[in-house]
Parts: structure tokens; C-alpha cells; sequence
DNA sequence: GTGAAAGCGCTAACAC
DNA sequence: GTGTTAGCGCTTTCAC
């Protein structure tokens, strides 16, 4: 552990030619047969790899992107991220985690971080924004990609999906379930899935064939199962009693069902529940977890891919690419399924 | 974006002064104040930031350290990466994410890549250990901690816990409560986790104050709830059913409770089940998961811990942390707060 | 096809 | 306290 390892010199030193001629002949670039086999030779006896500082230095390529989340607790984040490996470990870049902290503020002094030049590239996922960091993002000196909200307008590539539109059909869902009253679970209007799932929802109801009722809105401290239960609480203690209950996402969702339980009642029976992100974590719950897909995965393998694209030209006009939206109906929602156990 | 970073060279000509001072006086180390203010105020002007590379190279510290996992999807490596993180972050260590596949081959061949230097240690919780991977550790060019077994006989500093004594909490704990049929629910058996669990379990029931009666073993192909479910169908289908099933990470026990709830069994009254590693998910789970906790955020600030003394000197002896283990009784066990519904 | 040499950005001797 | 210079390990002109 403490021996050092061997250099490019030594290597050519070993083989007996010149530093250049054994560069070359172990990126197989113009070297003769011969130099080849020497150089090849030499490089193994003394167990040489070629060090990625050095060649970062050289080449002005770090060979790694950054990723950077509020909190990689959310499981969805970490199917994004297996996304984004799937695409980016195969072209050899290596992935650094980062914490943007949960204010735009905090994300922007992320972007800044990235001047110290040991990324190619950042994929972000910004909680909040504001124009400053929208500013900071455009001023970055590595290309970006954000996930999260059309912004190729302001000249940033950018992973989208229409997480309204998805909102609008689990609403469509559980009325077409013959669910009357429905309730929203949302978490922050501040923040990006905050306000666009709010705008869903207002669009869903108010709608010329929502034959349903709007039967309260509230927004949860954070998307977490905790602030969810709190939050669902209160929409539960309505006196006009939601029969059906669309979260911002599934840890919302999870705490509303827990939130029900408390209350003694039963999902989807008395109280039919929809989140979003299709996480696993939702696929394995109990009751299996009714939610609209989101394409987590597909967002990190799009995001890597437009990255690759910028790494080849950092001034390719910024594209956009939207993920669609897929609800897939389970037990929360459905009682199909749901065997027969009494607790 | 496409804009030219500024560089010391760069900053000391604006400030006048050479490259020397421009470097001492940005560290702060041995400047006078007037130089200090100078050159402060043209980095600012330029909007200097300090090169990761370049600084990297001339120091031969990357400020990364690696965090290598089988499979970032299993919440307890995202819980123990948090450890890791919150103990590396505030001392300026960035943490590179590395997949390690599942046996020890693939986890021996990223060991080697760390011959790439471009990070300065790796944290490494191998699913599968034999001795060329071992050796291979032995022989890395930079500091390497070991999460999951004790390996500081062959001079490798590691965090462990004791699982297998936790496996006989878990027992000890149903029959405690009356159990009388304990199965268990384990991963593949070549596997750190896996051996170890089965020695505890093997421990637990052969133990002279054990008054119950082992019901069976089933192993699954992973430690996955999918494997789960399979391997508990098997388990739950015995003529001699269990009424408790140990499961060895919470994962599978969540794969338990679907296979119970398939059959119609109602968890606990007709099963128990227990867990281990105590995710957020098993928190989060209906029934609430039981679970023994083997301290996993703690793991990872332990094991950051480590990796920051051989940071420090890297030919420290290697050392050993052992985290203690701790049953949190719960739904899944334990009919208390549990609601009355009918489903 | 091969070698010599420059230089990526930085820090730390070393002189003064 | 400040400046000059070497050199970390590498790739790539540029001559030959």
C-alpha cells in the first residue's frame, strides 16, 4: 500500500526508449510492433497504470460527472442515479455525489464549487430555483444538465416530464374508480415538483369532465413520509372526509396511508391513495402502491446521454428531452389483488 | 460555459506580484497583509478559483475518497453512505460512488483500478470475500476500509458489526414472545452477510436456553424482496409452518410478509418477522417493520473515521471499530398499536 | 516510427 | 516577506 507507483519514466526507462514513444505505444497510436511488445512488457513488470491526475492535467478531462441531489435518502433519486451510471460508466466516467442542500441558494453555491474544475460536468436535480441559480447555471464552467423542468429556453439542456399531466391522471384514475371526493397531499409549493403537481391538480379539477369534488389541498413540510403523515392527518380530519387521496409522490403517499390507518380506516377502501415516481419502495409497500411512473430511470440514462453529447461539444445548442408518464394501478387504489386477510 | 478559467499565473500578473506569493497569499501562509488584499482583490476580479487538478497533482491528494457498493438500490448502503458523507464532507472529501458488482472477482478488479489514482482511499463493503480479493486489498495503492467483517488480522482496517449475535436478538426476541416454530429467511450463504447471519442463527437455536423449535432454513438467490417472496413461499409452505421467520436484512423480510399475506396469513398473529439493518423502509412499512439495527449511519462515520487516520498516515496500524447491534421492536412482531382494520 | 521538449496548474523548496 | 524555479505525470506537437 505504501509502495509507489510506477510512472510513465520508468516504464520507458525499463523498456530502453523514449518517454514518448512508450505513451504511444500503450494508446496503440503510431507505435511500431516491436515498440509495442517492449513497452507492453515493461509496463506489467512493473505494474503500471497510467495515472488519471496526471492525465487530467494533460488533457483538461477529468473523466468523472458530478450528480447532485437534495437528498439521496428519496429512493427515486437513486433510480435516477443507477440511470445515469448505466449510461455514463460504460464511456468510463466515474460519478461524484453531491448535496445541493435544499434552497436554490445553497445549489448555486454548488455550482460555484464547480470552478475547482475536478468535473467534466454536473447533472443536477435542483429542489428549488430561482434566477439566480438559473444565472449560475448558464455561467457554470462545465456543461449541465438538469432534471427537473423544461429550462432549454434559457439555454440549458434539460430532462422534463409532465408530472402535471400525471397528477391529472391519477385524478382521472381514482374518479374513473368512482371516487367522489379527492384530496391533494402536495409538498412544497416552492419548489419545482411542488408548484408544477399544484398546477396539475388546479387543472384537473377545474377540468369541464371532472365530475368529482375537490376535497382539499394540503401541502406536506418537505416529501417525506413524516411530513406526510402530518399533513394527511389534517386532510383526513376534514369534516367532508376525502375518499381518495393523490400525493405529490409515494413517501407522501406511504405517510398517508399510515395517516389512515391511524385513523382506523382502510386503503383503498375508505380511503384510496396515488403517488408518484414508481419507486420501488413503492412496488413492495402494502398495499402495493398505485402511482404515476415518472421514468426515473429513463431521466438519468436521457440526462447522461445529452451529458455525453455536451462533453463532445460543450456549445451544442441546449436540447430538451420529456420522459412520458405512465400511471401504473396497484392495491392503494384497487381492491383486485387484495387477498382476504383480516388483521 | 465555454469561457477560459483564470489561473494563478493569470491572477499573479494582474496583481503584479509572482506566482509564488500569489499561491502564499491565497493560502493565507506567510504573506504580508498588503499582498494579501492585493492579490485577493485580482482573483476576485478574474474570478479565479483554484484548480482540483493541478492542485491535485502537485500535492498527490485528491480529496476523494470511493464508496463501493454492490448495489446502490439496497437502502442500507444509502444510509451508511450518508454516514460516510456527513464525516468526510466538512474535511473536504468529495465521495466517488463505484459499483463492486456482486462477486469478489469484479470487487479484486475495481481494487485494482484504484491504481488509476484518482482517489485518495476507498471505503468497500464486498458482498463476497475470498482470498485473492483479500490479497488484492493488502496490496492497494491507497488507503482502504473494509465495511462488513473484521480484517484487521490481515492488516486492514475495518468496521463490523456483530450480526450474528443480532440474528439471536431477533430469536430470542420471538420467543420471547411466545413463538414456538422459528424459521429463517437468509441470503446466499457465500456471502459476508449470509455466512455470518447462518452461524448466528445456527448459534441462537442450539443454544441451551433455546425452548423453541427450529422450523426451517430457506436461502434466496439474493437479498432482495423479490428473492424474498420466493424463498418465503418454501418457508411458509412447510406442513410444520413456522410462526416467526427471522429474515436476514429487512429487505427480505418485506419479501416474507407479501409470501404470508399471499397465503392469508395475517402478520404477526400468524406470523412474525423480523428484520435486520433497520432501513428507513422497514420503518416506513406496513406493518411497521421489527428489526435489528446494525447502527448502519454510524458504520459509515466509523468507517470514515478510519479512512481519515490513514489519510493522516497511511501506515498506521490497521485498526477495527465494532458498531453494536439493537432490536427495535415493532408491529411485525408485536401486536401493540396495531389498529384495529378489517381489510 | 521514434525522440526531444514543452507545458497543463499548482505548491514548495530554495535563495535573497 | 518576496521572487525564482523545479517538478508532480502525462500527452502531443515538432523535428528527424
Amino acid at each position: 500500500m505504501s509502495s509507489t507507483r510506477a510512472t510513465l519514466i520508468q516504464v520507458a526507462e525499463r523498456a530502453g526508449v523514449s518517454l514518448a514513444s512508450t505513451s504511444r505505444a500503450l494508446h496503440g497510436t503510431g507505435a511500431s510492433k516491436s515498440m509495442v511488445e517492449r513497452v507492453r512488457a515493461a509496463a506489467l513488470e512493473l505494474g503500471y497504470s497510467v495515472d488519471a491526475i496526471g492525465r487530467s492535467l494533460r488533457l483538461k478531462k477529468t473523466s468523472q460527472i458530478a450528480f447532485a441531489v437534495a437528498d439521496i435518502g428519496n429512493p427515486v433519486y437513486v433510480e435516477i442515479m443507477r440511470g445515469i451510471h448505466e449510461v455514463l460508466a460504460p464511456h468510463g466516467y466515474r460519478v461524484v455525489v453531491m448535496s445541493t442542500g435544499d434552497t436554490a441558494a445553497s445549489t448555486a453555491e454548488l455550482m460555484h464549487s464547480l470552478h475547482g474544475g475536478y468535473v467534466d460536468g454536473m447533472i443536477v436535480i435542483p429542489l428549488r430555483t430561482d434566477d439566480d441559480l438559473i444565472a449560475q447555471i448558464g455561467r457554470a464552467p462545465v456543461p449541465v444538465v438538469v432534471i427537473g423542468r423544461a429550462m432549454s429556453d434559457r439555454g440549458i439542456s434539460s430532462v422534463s416530464t409532465d408530472s402535471a399531466a400525471g397528477i391529472g391522471a391519477a385524478v382521472q384514475h381514482v374518479v374513473s374508480l368512482g371516487r367522489r371526493r379527492i384530496g391533494f397531499l402536495n409538498g412544497p409549493l416552492d419548489t419545482t415538483p411542488g408548484s408544477s403537481r399544484q398546477r396539475g391538480f388546479d387543472q384537473a379539477v377545474s377540468a369541464k369532465d371532472f365530475t368529482a369534488e375537490q376535497a382539499g389541498v394540503e401541502v406536506a413540510a418537505d416529501f417525506t413520509v413524516a411530513a406526510g403523515i402530518t399533513a394527511a392527518r389534517k386532510l383526513l380530519d376534514r369534516p367532508h372526509r376525502p375518499d381518495a387521496i393523490v400525493a405529490a409522490n409515494d413517501l407522501l403517499a406511504i405517510g398517508a396511508i399510515h395517516a389512515a390507518r391511524e385513523l382506523g380506516l382502510s386503503v383503498p377502501r375508505d380511503v384510496a391513495v396515488t403517488g408518484m415516481d414508481d419507486t420501488e419502495l413503492g412496488q413492495v409497500f402494502l398495499p402495493r402502491l398505485t402511482s404515476v411512473s415518472l421514468g426515473s430511470a429513463e431521466r438519468g440514462r436521457a440526462a447522461a446521454r445529452l451529458m455525453l453529447g455536451l462533453a463532445d461539444d460543450a456549445d451544442a445548442p441546449a436540447q430538451q428531452i420529456s420522459v412520458g408518464t405512465e400511471l401504473f394501478a396497484r392495491e392503494s387504489t384497487t381492491l383486485e389483488n387484495l387477498p382476504e386477510t383480516t388483521e
